[in-house]
RNA sequence: GCCCCCGUAGCUCAGUGGCCAGAGCAGCGGCCUUCUAAGCCGACGGUCGCAGGUUCGAAUCCUGCCGGGGGUGCCA
């Protein structure tokens, strides 16, 4: 348990106690709260509550006539209250009211040799009690290379899906191929007039079709493996033919970019699926049959209103025969909720999708799907630069900066940090020329050294022959030694935050908040030291600074980034 | 029109009820016979968009306004 939620329960106890013997009168425990103040000299911790309590206190003792209390003085009898325990020095009252709590420095300094000896499990949390929590991110329509934009929905639905799988959750990764309608067979045609064009055909593709130029590389490749056997294919056989085709292209392409990042899906899950295993035809079926469905002007409509605070309904069936993407995603929700069970859903959108993130858990009502299970994490746009100026995408050419370009260039531990250390809600705009910098100006770089600095002095004091097992923790008391401990310690509160806010960003900050933390250290405390008399001093040093290793490897593995031994 | 997001140090951004507002970078001043100077230490730097309100306490909550972006489709 985090030492924070330990804390509480510590300060919940004293109320209690306080209560119980009649120090403090008697009224409904409110939330306790204990947070990390800012500033130094305030504790490790501090709590408001004698001030967030004070009236509740005043209000019982007027009801028994029995005089009233300052904060401070409830914070006095709190602190009296307080159980003993190992890892508490002790508490001090503040002006106007907080109680601070300053953490024992000797159980601090012997937490370095738990983390060393547990490893990463010292860091792993059980909020989620073995919930089942699907996460379905990118999605990006299969019609093409991955988009940049798609690269920070991986950063982010991808660090979600890592925070909660270390935090007792069983976590299915999904990505959703949008893999009919219109835009598909846009994309099959223009792939068949490119293929064609490549015997020397005279045709354009269609006219809303996609013009650019890695439709052509498809159609090499079609043309590589069936030659020019598809050119007389049957005109009804053609649309189908080269979905089936470029959707596999296209797929095995976005496997790849995404393997670029380390991020990998457990299930590519078909929207065509949907209509070809009954989903759909079960789902309109129950709509039906709730009433929820009516037709107007040749379309088959949703009747939202029901479920949500507004008078507007949604298309379900388009006058053309069509279910709209409305229909899709209900009936793909269904099949997640419903059919695989799962407890919660986090689906990961860009901003764009913000009407639908507001209708599509409270449509999914209708199924009897509580909407809470549902979280859409929605996230704003990426715009690239370059030396400070934006660089235009081109429609018209439909040549766009796609993932892997990107990627190339700055690397995907640059590209992840950068795209993570941002608020979702946050637009951001990608400096090329900083991400790829490998300057003091690159936080990337500063974070994995630190991580490439503790490697090198383990390996220099497993070379001299230093074996740090039984060290005297103890002596972990200097200023530097005691702040990385307390720095370490904070991640379990730093991840949990993340989870509940479901706000991955908090990550970067801390990483470089626990670098910087460590590289104090190392330019303070001396390590590996020759001295007879400093043995006992090197093997706790040693201990700390493995302890800050896997603390720092668990957080870039965290957001998906690697942890070099050597740079 | 209505709805959502953003507006915090020169720049890029954290901080969403707690005690004198933070980090990185840039700029300024120190520090390399020492485990990687891709580094360390120090000083400087802010009417938290504006105006009201709620609260013992507001960058944080509420209302209005200003500026930027997005949404409001038989597109997804």
């Amino acid at each position: 348990m985090m030492i924070q939620t330990q804390l509480e329960d510590l300060i919940r106890q004293a109320l209690k106690k306080a209560q119980k013997k009649g120090d403090l009168p008697k009224f409904p425990l409110p939330p306790i709260t204990v947070t990390r103040p800012r500033r130094e000299g305030q504790g490790d911790y501090s709590t408001a509550l004698p001030l967030q309590i004070v009236r509740d206190v005043n209000n019982a003792l007027k009801a028994n006539q029995a005089g009233s209390l300052s904060p401070l003085q409830i914070g006095d009898i709190l602190i009296r209250r307080l159980p003993p325990v190992d890892f508490l020095e002790r508490a001090e009252l503040a002006k106007p009211g907080f109680i601070n709590l300053y953490l024992s420095p000797v159980w601090l300094a012997r937490q370095a040799g738990e983390i060393a000896k547990q490893g990463a499990a010292y860091f792993k949390l059980n909020l989620g009690k073995g919930k089942s929590v699907q996460v379905e991110f990118v999605s990006a329509n299969p019609t093409g290379p991955l988009h940049f934009g798609g690269a920070r929905n991986a950063a982010i639905g991808d660090a979600l899906a890592r925070l909660l799988e270390h935090s007792g959750y069983v976590v299915q990764r999904e990505y959703y191929v949008n893999d009919r309608g219109t835009q598909m067979t846009t994309f099959a045609m223009t792939l068949w007039r490119r293929y064609q064009q490549l015997f020397g055909l005279d045709v354009s593709i269609p006219e809303d079709g996609y013009p650019g130029a890695y439709m052509i590389n498809y159609a090499e490749k079609i043309k590589e493996a069936y030659g020019d056997s598809l050119l007389s294919l049957p005109d009804e056989e053609i649309p189908a033919k080269f979905r089936e085709l470029g959707l596999k292209i296209v797929l095995e392409e976005l496997k790849e970019d995404l393997a670029m990042m380390d991020v990998h899906f457990d299930e590519w899950f078909s929207e065509q699926s949907l209509y070809d295993d009954g989903t759909f035809a079960k789902v309109f079926a129950i709509l039906r049959d709730q009433g929820d469905l009516y037709e107007k002007d040749g379309a088959v409509w949703f009747r939202a209103s029901k479920y949500l605070k507004s008078d507007r309904d949604e298309v379900f069936v388009r006058s053309n025969g069509e279910p709209g993407y409305f229909a899709s995603d209900m009936a793909y929700h269904y099949h997640k909720f419903i059919i695989r069970g799962f407890d919660w859903v986090i689906d990961v959108w860009a901003v764009d999708h913000q009407n639908q993130a507001k209708r599509l858990p409270g449509a999914l009502q209708a199924f009897g799907i509580e909407p809470e299970r549902l979280t859409i994490v929605l996230y704003d746009l990426v715009t690239l630069k370059r030396g400070g100026k934006e660089i235009k995408i081109s429609k018209r050419s439909g040549e766009i900066i796609t993932m892997r370009e990107v990627l190339e260039e700055v690397g995907a531990d640059a590209a992840r940090y950068f795209l993570l250390s941002h608020s979702n809600e946050a637009r951001i705009d990608f400096d090329i020329d900083l991400a790829v910098a490998q300057n003091s100006e690159n936080p990337v770089y500063y974070i994995q050294y630190a991580h490439a600095r503790a490697s090198s002095i383990l390996r220099k004091a497993a070379q001299a022959g230093f074996i740090p097992q039984n060290a005297n923790l103890d002596l972990l008391t200097c200023p530097e030694e005691q702040a990385l401990l307390r720095k370490m310690l904070q991640l379990p509160e730093v991840i949990a935050n993340a989870v509940e806010r479901l706000a991955p960003h908090h990550l970067p900050h801390y990483a470089l908040d626990l670098a910087k933390t460590f590289t104090s250290f190392y330019g303070h405390c001396r390590v590996l030291s020759e001295l007879p008399d400093q043995k006992d001093l090197t093997e706790a040093r040693l201990m700390l600074v493995l302890a800050a290793k896997i603390t720092l490897a668990y957080t870039l593995g965290l957001m998906g980034m690697s942890a070099p031994e050597k740079m």
